[in-house]
DNA sequence: TTCAAACTTGTAACCATTACAAGATAGGAA
DNA sequence: TTCCTATCTTGTAATGGTTACAAGTTTGAA
């Protein structure tokens, strides 16, 4: 059975064309797209998919845990698929999101469920600049 | 001379009532007000304080480093008067956003450092329940 | 095969944020 | 102190991403 099938039924959501090309479209292209991108990406192969689809479905797969939603800067909406929890860098010059998949070794995170919070998300958000437009920066002078 | 004065002079800004009180309110206010917030609190004792102004501050001041704006969820700009960089906790039931006042001690950061990256900002966004919630549900049953 | 619940679509509405222009203010220079 | 210009504040209008809605379609269980 298709993977993306067996996601989908795991959380019994009902399979629809819609949601698997989301899905796979988000595991294939791991580059945090907005839904503007999302959308102008998978109209290519399906012309009739409505923008508002893809705001239905990333809210119903966000819901069912099967993506992560970032709100890293205030402008965008920007979309993961959700394999291991992990953080994420964005460089303010070329704007790209970069995954950091080391997990940060948490003492507070020990620290605030010991105080007797529960916590059921952990976002990290590291901006900066990256090493790509350092270098060009370098390159330039 | 005033403590408020002070900050913006440092950073070359023009002293202005609005930004005065605007800064003043968000030191005496940690509660990580939102936009509509700040201009409705504020707007009692200045009515003719507009909300583009808010929003005009609160850029001027952000860009002059004297505040952040919290992007913890994707419905509001919060707004942080920015003593020590720290952390945050969102309780998902109650809205409310706590400040985390230690640091995380944290291996990823040097990490990522060392591979080239320049980090200006490290955002940590702890959410799930707080302790007071979670009392609630245990009250109501 | 049937059928109700759920999903997709397009359009219209919403509303937080931004753009803009006119008037007011701050603060350095004379 | 007065003047003058750059900057700031204000209200209104425009913008544009997101949501609401209703009609038509599809899914999947019976």
């Amino acid at each position: 059975m298709d993977r993306y099938v067996e996601l989908l039924k795991k959380k019994g959501l009902k399979i629809t064309p819609q949601r698997l090309e989301i899905l796979r479209y988000l595991d294939e292209n791991r580059i945090h797209p907005n839904i503007e991108r999302i959308h102008s990406d998978l109209k290519k192969d399906n012309p009739s998919l409505s923008k508002t689809t893809v705001y239905n479905v990333i809210d119903d797969l966000t819901k069912a845990d099967l993506l992560q939603v970032l709100t890293i800067n205030r402008f965008e909406i920007l979309c993961d698929f959700k394999a291991d929890p992990h953080h994420h860098f964005l460089c303010k010059e070329c704007k790209k999101v970069y995954d950091l998949d080391e997990d940060f070794n948490c003492h507070l995170l020990e620290k605030i469920r010991s105080e007797g919070y529960q916590v059921d998300e952990v976002h990290g958000y590291f901006k900066g600049t990256c090493r790509s437009c350092l270098n060009k920066r370098e390159g330039g002078k």
